[in-house]
DNA sequence: GTTCTAGAAC
DNA sequence: GTTCTAGAAC
């Protein structure tokens, strides 16, 4: 860092480093904490411009900042501009005074509304004069006009902070400038999608760093994965399908118009060969996650210095990931060149599909034996693979020492390669820290350490070997990374994960599972009473990692209530209204609103949302049908009901069922936020979407349970938040607002009709 | 899925 | 002291 007390001879190059930090945030979110936390050590010449002080003391105009925050810049010095700044319109005239010739920097405090409103509350004598009773609803307000800033606003950078590590993180950032410093230019901190009002698990944000998920369809995310990476051309060589390569032709027109149409200029290369990789060994093989991180970061600098032409991406499933957060913070403070190495935070075998990222090669954590099962990486991979890669495996070696790797083509065949445009899958052995795993090294960090190394030295190898031989076929030696600047070390934060516990991957249930298929049910109802699906076939392997390799969920008995109900619906004790070779209707046992009834679908082998494929496209319509013909039945008992159709993400109950519950929620049985989030987040798939998605993709996009699940409970109508279940309910039972545009679409919401057959 | 309950939050 | 949450048992 360049420290240099003598401004006066430096002027002009000072006033070049200037700059305009943005801040936005509600009242509470910590802008004026944060200014002072930078302030207080920094080196660099800063000037808070508090709206809420600006005159003399006490809350002075938005024209009274712009004139000193002008006046500051011309004095050489760098500018806070201390006001909440939570729409496009109110942060221009700001952005605006970077003129060119100063960056001008957006922090974004995202932090949870129930934090803001607390601290609103509780705080005293605060510049802002926002205290008491009115805090919550003031908060509330002005988080519902918030738009998250964009690049393309005009911002040379934005740190989006979502909890209070992050804030931390971008305050040590901050501090850290000195006069002559700049900051590389992006977007950082993981919202992909600026316009998700999406906000962190409320109770559990001083505890664990949770994450937001986006509450976007798999269409949407393909949309929005356009804005941030803009597709060149299509490569034939990592694409097999027909329909993917639909999609990819969409997406480079969409691209393109953006290019042309906006500075939302975050494009990342689609087409350099991009090698998606897990942190080797810290987790089951439990090496320590800050020598690991070190590593990683020396290893991955050593790679993008050496090669040009393509990119690393480090991939974890949870959201709250400590490797990828000491990662990102080593990698920052190496200046790795963004565009190169990037962390990203999803499920490795999806990340095309769902998280828009194309990635050629990706890595796996092997086993010794270089066989699928275990858990976490090496079961997700091998299962989503399927025993292709197996016998391709087996083709190119038998077992796999610590600290080697092996590159292994994937055949054309599988799932990995026709959907997420994977070619080769590099297995890879780490050092082992786990007593109960092979070649354990007992604590021996320095073998550890060497291992280590070797294993990434080995995989970057075999990647850029791999990338050497796509370039010597396709004969043109790829574009150089460009100068466009690159969005990362990004943590796109996008979860769809089905089935994934945070720390354990489990085998998809069609990997392993000794299918039946979907046979109906009827005829053989009573044999399959006395079958039981508990156990699963447990298939534990010592030297594999923890999780075994059972692929059935494993269902309670008091989870199989629905599945007895749908194989006997006669003798059901429950209130079963409607049967039929196909379904069962039948009153939810516990509404969770005035009313709230199932549709059962009554085949063998469905038992959840992420079993339905293409050959039950005519099951969810006629549950869909069922559904709307009983919602109609009420709607002509009660007008003002309004219903909703759809699935859990990841129900409790097994046997494949679909709610049909009116939007009151207005039940003694809602009771917890589980139950809330379950009916008014992105957990709930809309049973149009679902069938639409079915059609397109063959299988419905699955929801992350652990983080939509706990997050902060919100109107489903006004989308205000609220501190605990019992205050919402009295809140939703006053709240006429209207639903969210989302909802009014696609005929998710079912209102009555009038005569004419319009709605009223 | 619910119920029960310890203990955290208020 | 009361309310609320989250985890375990069922």
């Amino acid at each position: 860092m360049d420290v240099d007390g003598d401004s006066s001879s430096k002027g002009e190059e000072e006033k070049r480093n200037a700059m305009v930090v943005i801040l936005v945030g509600a009242p509470g979110s910590g802008k004026s904490t944060f200014c002072d936390h930078v302030m207080r050590v920094s080196t660099r010449p800063w000037v808070r411009i508090c709206q809420d002080t600006i005159g003399n003391g006490k809350a002075g105009t938005k024209t009274q900042c712009l004139t000193s925050a002008a006046a500051a810049l011309k004095d050489c010095k760098s500018v806070f501009i201390d006001r909440c700044n939570l729409d496009r319109e109110q942060r221009a005239d700001f952005v605006k005074l970077g003129n060119g010739q100063v960056d001008v920097h957006a922090v974004v405090l995202d932090l949870p509304a129930k934090l803001c409103i607390s601290r609103s509350v509780k705080r005293v004598g605060h510049e802002g004069k926002l205290q008491g009773g009115k805090a919550a609803a003031v908060v509330n307000r002005m988080l519902q006009k918030k738009e998250l800033p964009k690049l393309s606003e005009g911002f040379s950078r934005i740190t989006f902070c979502q909890s209070e590590s992050d804030v931390q993180a971008a305050v040590s950032t901050y501090r850290a400038l000195g006069p002559q410093d700049t900051l590389p230019s992006g977007s950082f901190g993981g919202q992909k999608n600026p316009d998700a009002k999406v906000q962190l698990g409320i109770m559990k944000f001083l505890k664990k760093v949770d994450s937001p998920v986006n509450e976007v369809s798999k269409i949407d995310s393909l949309k929005d994965s356009v804005t941030n990476d803009v597709t060149k051309e299509n490569d034939s060589s990592s694409m097999g399908q027909e329909d993917i390569r639909v999609i990819a032709d969409e997406e480079v027109k969409r691209g393109e118009d953006l290019a042309l149409g906006s500075l939302e200029g975050t494009s990342s290369l689609e087409n350099i060969p991009t090698l998606a990789f897990p942190s080797i060994s810290t987790a089951d093989f439990q090496f320590d996650l800050q020598k690991a991180a070190d590593i990683i970061v020396e290893k991955v600098l050593e790679f993008v210095t050496k090669h040009g032409n393509a990119r690393l991406v480090l991939v974890d499933l949870s959201s709250g990931s400590k490797i990828l957060s000491l990662v990102r913070a080593k990698a920052g403070e190496k200046n790795i060149d963004s565009g190169k190495f990037l962390t990203f935070v999803g499920d490795i075998t999806r990340l095309y599909s769902e998280g828009g990222l194309r990635c050629n090669v990706i890595a796996n954590a092997a086993n010794w034996r270089l066989k699928p099962g275990g858990g976490g990486v090496n079961a997700a991979i091998f299962g989503a693979a399927g025993p292709s890669l197996e016998t391709a495996t087996m083709e190119r070696a038998g077992s796999l020492a610590p600290g080697k790797s092996v590159a292994v083509p994937l055949p054309s065949t599988s799932p990995l390669f026709c959907r997420e445009g994977v070619t080769h899958v590099i297995h890879v052995l780490g050092p082992n820290m786990n007593p109960k795993r092979p070649n354990f090294l007992n604590n021996d960090y320095i073998k550890g350490g060497e291992v280590l190394r070797e294993a990434y030295s080995s995989l970057f190898e075999g990647f850029a070997s791999i990338v050497r031989s796509q370039e010597t076929l396709n004969k043109e030696p790829k574009e150089k990374i460009g100068s466009i600047h690159l969005e990362a070390p990004v943590d796109f934060k996008r979860s769809h994960m089905n089935q994934f516990s945070t720390a354990d991957q489990k085998v998809k249930r069609e990997g392993v599972y000794e299918s039946e298929g979907n046979k109906k049910c009827k005829g053989f109802h009573e044999e399959q009473e006395s079958k039981t699906t508990g156990a699963g076939d447990r298939s534990d392997d010592a030297e594999n990692e923890k999780n075994n390799g059972s692929s059935s969920k494993d269902w309670g008995f008091w989870a199989q209530a629905l599945y007895r109900i749908a194989i006997n619906p006669e003798k059901s004790k429950s209130d079963v209204m409607e049967i039929s070779d196909e379904i069962v209707v039948l009153n939810d046992a516990y509404p969770k609103a005035k009313r709230h009834i199932l549709v059962l679908a009554r085949y063998e082998g469905l038992d959840r949302l992420a079993d339905v494929r293409k050959e039950n496209l005519q099951l969810l319509r006629t549950m869909h049908d069922v559904g709307l013909k009983w919602a109609g039945k009420y709607l002509s008992e009660d007008n003002t009901l309004i219903f909703r159709l759809g699935y859990h993400s990841a129900p409790s109950m097994r046997q494949f069922h679909l709610h049909v519950i009116s939007q009151d929620f207005d039940s003694r049985h809602m009771k917890n936020k589980k139950h809330w989030n379950s009916f008014t987040t992105a957990f709930f798939r809309d049973s149009e979407d679902v069938i639409e998605e079915i059609n397109k993709f063959g299988q419905a996009t699955i929801k992350d349970e652990y983080s939509l699940l706990k997050m902060e409970l919100r109107c489903h109508r006004c989308r205000s938040a609220h501190p605990n279940i019992q205050r919402l309910k009295s809140h939703i039972g006053k709240c006429r607002f209207p639903f969210p545009p989302s909802l009014l679409q696609n005929g998710r919401l079912v209102v009555a009709t009038d005569e004419d057959g319009t709605n009223q």
